[in-house]
DNA sequence: TAGAATGGCGCACACTTCATGCATCAAATG
DNA sequence: CATTTGATGCATGAAGTGTGCGCCATTCTA
């Protein structure tokens, strides 16, 4: 866990907005010279603060048009069974995000298909007939209204 | 809907993976040369395929310890209702993310915070006390079993 | 089917960006 | 007070970027 600085958190926050910004633009915007930030930089990547760059990819414009939201409950709370699940998920590509929760459900799966049959095909063939899986609920987002994905870094001052 | 080929998707999962790319690098990944990738690139971005490029910062390296998906239901469904709650969720920055869904609850929340006194900020006093709102309940992530983020793109082929 | 038009391609090249060596400076250390 | 430590800006060679150009294959047109 290595400090971070004032210059440090105006890059962070400033490569969350564009994380192809150039050295020199980041000097730029926080008042430090170009090779400065490209050793910041490198220091923020080597110590994992930065862990990745990544584009962010229209999905309608590829043919994704169906974010499904689905809650999963275990048989039983066994090792055994939580060690298969997590086998499950790893195993299916349109499963992009998942967490074991508090609360009623055991697990919340983000998946982003192309179409309902897809969603269908996903609950009906692969995690409803899993022997670990109990009870399967899932939700269609109607709406984004937020999807920034982004931390609230202005709130940070050490 | 611009047309995309294979040279362009082998691109895009790359630059999925890796959106600081060299234009050289991505050449030598596709199959084409480095001017041409700079082509392909420029004309994703414009089409807006590709959206932006961010980096994604480690939560825990600065203080983020706690993610937590809140499910709302609304007192009504009235448009003026959602219109507030709309306001309201994007005046806040610890949320994240805000999906309307089909199903039990109206919406669903991701916040990423920084403790429990946080989450119970937001609830309690944020959340709750707003008119629109008639029910909330959160649960805490207990662990990241995947977080890719990352469209499918294997599936596709045009 | 011949000729023209279109569009994607690699190469060349001027320009920009990158990362590292180096000297400087300020603060911390003994 | 002398020394060490570490962050900084500048200079510089190497690498990356994007555009003009000519080439080629495919498509269109008469």
């Amino acid at each position: 866990m290595i400090p971070v600085d004032s210059f440090d958190l105006k890059m962070l926050a400033a490569l969350q907005d564009d994380g192809r910004l150039t050295n020199q633009q980041l000097a730029d915007l926080v008042g430090l010279s170009a090779s400065q930030c490209s050793r910041r930089r490198m220091r923020l990547e080597e110590a994992k603060v930065i862990s990745g760059y990544h584009a962010d990819l229209a999905g309608e414009a590829l043919g994704f048009n169906l974010i499904a939201f689905i809650h999963i409950t275990l048989a039983t709370h066994s090792p055994d069974n939580a060690k298969k699940f997590r086998a499950l998920v790893n195993r299916v590509d349109d499963i992009q995000e998942a967490y074991s929760l508090t609360g009623d459900a055991d697990y919340l799966l983000k998946a982003v298909l192309r179409d309902l049959k897809s969603l269908s095909d996903i609950v009906n063939n692969v995690l409803m007939p899993h022997q670990s899986v109990a009870h399967v609920r899932s939700s269609i987002v109607l709406d984004r209204l937020k999807e920034s994905a982004k931390l609230p870094l202005k709130e940070l001052q050490r």
